[in-house]
DNA sequence: CTCCAATAGATGACACAACATAGATGTCGT
DNA sequence: ACGACATCTATGTTGTGTCATCTATTGGAG
């Protein structure tokens, strides 16, 4: 017998749902020497092949909000990034991959589709167009809803 | 034009949706003084007159995994919480509100009434059954599912 | 009764996450 | 050229969140 209200008991689905996904894929990614904010942080590098550190917190759903200088930090010291201060504009950072970064990033990419796999199966035959559409309203004008249009774009307009 | 898989869309639409309604909370329970987890915790313990440290955190989609003693430690000093040892079994710790802390949970209960409204306003006229279904589906077998099991139950069986 | 595994809690270590602020650098109006 | 202003990044602070380990205590097997 449920005494929860639908968008209380939503509001917690969506922590319980982020807290446990987020725990497994740390434990998959562990192999690799590299959190899920990390492994985030990878994989867009990967993508767009420059960024400056301004331009990949505009894309990244955690730290949305805050310029991810720490976070980037890490991959900095742990030989994954490389980060220079840019020519044209001294305030800007440059950041891209190394080999190193450019090689785990093929591994993390390997990890998400096994994570991937997995919430396919849960989902059974279910429908992710009406969930996601859902969620997308929620998020659609705060940070990481843009963060994540952004990322949903196309890299080749 | 969006590259992205459903799956992929969803894990990171749950983050976002996670990330930004704890911000709007957050800042919401500022006046207060509390924070979110905090918040939740003085809600358990209000409904539930006296608990276990061990007892709480099953019942916390927060901390699902370990025992919440900082976090209690936090309430504690903050004069919210009573933390007493159990005569029966020192090995527990027993805690409960106190007056302060029941004042407080009637004013937190006013804030999360204000995100339930704004969170029924987004859905629209959407539909919560079809959604939290497809969350639940996801944590059933996951510590922070299993609390959000036990918080949904009746309390007076 | 005694030892021993199990349980409850505390604590150390590390990495976020959010907010605030500070410092360096560029831009633009005048 | 100069000064107000905006931009980009770094850093300090607080509070989680997760894992690992440690201690105290209890209940049970023998």
């Amino acid at each position: 017998m449920t005494s929860m209200r639908p968008a209380e008991e939503f509001r917690y689905l969506v922590l319980a749902a982020q807290r446990e996904g987020n725990r497994l894929l740390g434990q998959a990614l562990k192999p690799l020497g590299v959190t899920p904010s990390q492994a985030e942080v990878i994989r867009v590098l990967d993508e767009r092949r420059r960024l400056t550190l301004n331009g990949l917190g505009e894309l990244l759903v955690c730290e949305s909000g805050n310029s991810p200088s720490r976070l980037v930090d890490r991959l900095v010291a742990a030989g994954l990034v490389h980060r220079n201060v840019s020519a044209h504009d001294r305030r800007h950072v440059e950041l891209s991959l190394t080999e190193e970064g450019a090689r785990l990033a093929r591994r993390v990419t390997e990890v998400e589709e096994q994570l991937y796999l997995w919430i396919d199966d849960l989902a059974g035959g279910g429908d992710f167009a009406q969930v996601n559409a859902f969620l997308r309203s929620f998020v659609r004008d705060l940070p990481a809803g843009r963060a994540l249009a952004l990322r949903s774009e196309d890299l080749t307009p």
